[in-house]
DNA sequence: CTGTTAGCGCATTCAA
DNA sequence: TTGAATGCGCTAACAG
């Protein structure tokens, strides 16, 4: 990685390097037009390019931004990926990648990570977990967040606080309203679908599942229903796929019966992600079971490329993309325009997406 | 950012900063053992964090890696941004990531701004493109990766070599068989359906797409067929969609009626991509068509998250996270072990998926 | 085996 | 305005 350097420039142009330095980079300070001029040309024919390290080292600050995600290949990760690096691209940042499985362990591991490499900042996208097996890290990644937070560093987490991290400062939360949401999509099922339902939930501690189950539950009840049974299994298609699979099989021994329906008449099924969601949508049509005539089924997120998925999957829209925006937005360098940062939680509108995969059939 | 420094610790410790470097880091030298306890709790109750932009700048080397797509979001991408995440990890490595929408200019961009952050490789994952247009911008981009390459620098690039670049060495091309994965799927599409065959391809100049349609007129012919109609439009859904829309309108219309078939009898289409063939379904759907019966359709790259749609989508399946992973590999730092770096293009292995889009109803 | 010295490339004080 | 000096935090030669 031998470039040639600001020094060579300079040496080249016949200047010292701190003139260089100033005409090369944004400073304060106005060079003399010739001489500028003749520095620039020098850059030029040298091929020169600034070595951010050196700049970061000197200014004590590395324009570059951390994104940890569960799974980049997740789409609904992606998508948020996409704003965050949209938003950098407008700070003129770049993005450092870390993936995590979720692990609150590994998540400790890419904070460390980042705060080694100095980013000025940290978005952190996955759900966070209070499980009790992921206790001990939870602790541990909080201490580093604060450590990172303590350093001056800016963190913004999508959905959940991190537990235990109570940062003074540069600690922001991009909070989407999923129990909220969740419950108003239960509301909305609720009035064209008198039977029973089932929500495929993920594991249990997993904040945003937890959420938008208990969401969905209070919608029910705000409908006059009784709360649904709720399946665990893994975030994931597969869980949504072994669910369908037991669903499945209940459905076509003839249904519960319960609330004096007729046996066999279907069930309202909630998975709490888009994924999910299809999973269990295809483990149903591995059976044998047709959407929506023998189950509705709704989802969660409305991941895009899901939406040619048919039936067309009902769904609560989220604006994915924006919320990676905020998020990356909120740890911006304090405006300089003397506007105070406003540190308060900052709220995304979702959007209940009624489509044919809870469509009433009769 | 102002964490405890090196200086620190060793102060501390009652050592001097190169022992402690030398604890802290993996140096080849054996620092006392008990010294070395010394210095590990020092560290630790400092919370002390390596200043990795430091390292770099002392070692000449970031254990950085830089990653080039058009779109983080595109599943295409995103599948290969998780192979390239997860060989990052293995060789202890963090990826940097920037986003291009296939504009060489940007790529060029991205490239210079991964060299200032002097990442010690770089993958290329996007299409290249040998558009008029981009003549300018693809020859600076040529330019900025031979300057990167002959100061040390690794590229890789997925599919295609960038047009005009000859780095000497650390210049890598993982080689994907589009032309030949596209005949093949001809030649078997060919054996199911003796009606005429459209492609949907994406703009002329785009490698990738053009490989493929070439690849498939040449398993056409292979096959005893003429060559397909080539309908040019974005590399992405909408533009599948929008072919999609004409090509109903044609169907409708009652067929080509050529080769001597009955009028109407339908179409066999090749969208040179998963997503484009998720569109172009899509509007036939919406022009109330119906797949297979009225027109079979087939893709190309097998989207994970788009095997579950119905009817199944017949597409050549590629291994998209080891095309990321060999990729980087192959960027990786020379095997100490005197194993020769072999710079030959590496070969990925692909399938042809048939599946239900394109089954004979008859 | 440990400590000392000297940069890595750049930004930024300070004088001039 | 420009140039000379200093330090960012760390590693790698040296010397002890």
């Amino acid at each position: 990685m031998a470039a040639s350097t600001l020094t060579e420039v300079a040496r080249l142009a016949g200047v010292s390097p701190a003139t260089a330095s100033r005409v090369l980079n944004g400073s304060a300070r106005k060079p003399g037009k010739d001489i500028a001029e003749r520095v620039r040309q020098a850059a030029d024919s040298l091929g020169y390019i600034p070595n951010a390290q050196a700049q970061g080292l000197a200014k004590s600050s590395s324009g570059l931004i951390g994104l940890i995600v569960h799974d980049i290949a997740d789409p609904y990760f992606a998508a948020i990926a996409r704003g965050v690096q949209e938003a950098a691209r407008e700070q003129r940042r770049m993005v450092l990648l870390a993936t995590t499985d979720g692990a609150p362990g590994e998540e400790k591991e890419a904070v460390a990570a980042f705060a080694a490499r100095r980013a000025d900042s940290i978005v952190i996208a996955g759900s966070r977990s209070s499980r009790a097996e992921d206790g001990d890290q939870n602790a541990e990644l909080a201490a580093e967040l604060d450590r990172y937070c303590r350093n001056g560093g800016q963190v913004a987490v999508v959905g959940h606080p991190v537990v235990g991290a109570a940062a003074p400062e540069g600690y922001h939360v991009v909070s989407v309203p999923n129990q909220e949401l969740a419950a108003d999509l239960a509301v909305e099922l609720a009035a064209g679908w008198d039977g029973d339902f089932v929500i495929i939930g993920g594991p249990e501690g997993l904040f945003t599942s937890d959420d938008r189950i208990r969401g969905f539950q209070e919608g029910l009840s705000r409908a006059g229903r009784g709360p649904a049974e709720v399946l665990r299994s893994s975030f994931n298609r597969s869980g949504g796929y072994d669910a369908g699979i037991k669903l499945a099989a209940r459905i076509k021994a003839g249904g519960t019966g319960e609330r004096g329906r007729p046996a066999g008449t279907g069930l309202g099924i909630f998975a709490v992600n888009d994924v999910m969601a299809i999973g269990a949508a295809a483990a149903l049509r591995a059976e044998g079971l047709r959407i929506p005539r023998d189950a509705r089924i709704a989802g969660f997120d409305d991941i895009e490329t899901l939406r040619d998925f048919r039936p067309a999957l009902s769904t609560v829209s989220l604006p994915l993309e924006e919320i990676g925006r905020l998020a990356t937005r909120a740890t911006a360098p304090p405006a300089a325009d003397g506007d105070e940062q406003d540190y308060a939680p900052l709220p995304v509108a979702g959007k209940v997406m009624l489509r044919r995969s809870t469509e009433t059939a009769d």
